[in-house]
DNA sequence: AAAGATGCCTGGTAGC
DNA sequence: TGCTACCAGGCATCTT
């Protein structure tokens, strides 16, 4: 499931690729995916246009062009491949655009929880108007989540994995940044207080920009056949070990379920 | 009204 | 071999 670093590495690795490239094609193999694709709409806009900048917001990337913005969402198993030339189909390729240099942006998702959608204004779209600030920007820190989370009861790993709070923090990077940060995944969010927010805070901001890092080794070759930039399993201390003993003490794992999502701690280093 | 809980979409995989 | 259960992110919808 791409994570924002995953997000961040797509953009990376497609931005060499499609900006300032006129458009001669879009092909819509399967529309339907969370949303069906809007085919005409970016066959009316986008045909000899071209991409002219690309920006990333929570998980959506965000191509601007001359009529208005193409959105992406990777959802769970999508990803994009920036190809020299057409190459043959792939099992869920469902989405292309090709430019005039023959050259294509390609989009696979397996699971089709993904999205292709347009819109002439992001800021105001109603998928990204409520969004919560990027936690790699200056508006994340301690002193907003804490004052974020006054009188809630919701446990803190749903309130970092809510977007309207913080975008960008999935399943997995909750359970590592809450494990790095010493804070049991059900503690209720109203009672934690300033100093082990402010802990938090900067356990999510390292470990997704280790992440976003990690994915620079996949940008070089991010041009060619195979492209889905890998899953940064390399550093995680809980996720997924649920049942084996934790790294720094040696205790079993505890992997319970918050709210569905499978969350593993370690029930003496987190408090 | 706002917060919290639940359901849904899809397809690969595990287990039997 | 075929089936059922499970899992994932995030939005829609329901309940409190």
């Amino acid at each position: 499931m791409p994570e924002l670093p995953e997000v961040e590495t797509t953009l990376r690795g497609i931005e060499p690729f499609i900006l300032n490239k006129k458009i001669s094609c879009i092909e819509v193999r399967k529309s339907k995916l969370r949303w069906p694709i809007p085919s005409k709409i970016l066959e009316k806009n986008l045909l000899k246009e071209s991409f002219t900048s690309i920006h990333r917001r929570g998980k959506y990337l965000i191509l601007k062009s001359k009529n208005g913005y193409l959105l992406i969402h990777l959802g769970m198993s999508g990803y994009l491949k920036a190809l020299d030339y057409e190459t043959h189909i792939q099992k869920h390729d469902h989405f292309d655009i090709k430019f005039e240099d023959n050259s294509l942006l390609r989009f696979n998702d397996q699971r089709r929880f993904g999205s292709i959608l347009w819109t002439k204004s992001p800021e105001s779209h109603p998928l990204l108007i409520n969004l919560g600030p990027e936690p790699l920007g200056n508006n994340f820190s301690g002193e907003y989540l804490h004052q974020a989370s006054r009188k809630r009861q919701v446990n803190i790993k749903n309130f970092i994995m809510n977007s309207k709070i913080v975008v960008g923090v999935g399943n997995i990077y909750a359970n590592e940044a809450l494990f790095i940060s010493k804070i049991k995944p059900m503690k209720k969010a109203g009672t934690i207080n300033l100093s082990m927010y402010q802990d938090l805070a900067n356990s999510i901001k390292t470990i997704l920009r280790q992440a976003i890092d990690d994915g620079g080794t996949t940008l070089k070759d991010f041009r060619g056949a195979d492209n889905k930039p890998g899953y940064f399993k390399q550093h995680l201390q809980v996720y997924g070990r649920g049942g084996e003993k934790c790294l720094t003490c040696k205790s079993i794992l505890k992997d319970i379920r918050l709210s569905n999502r499978s969350s593993v701690y370690c029930a003496k280093c987190q408090k």
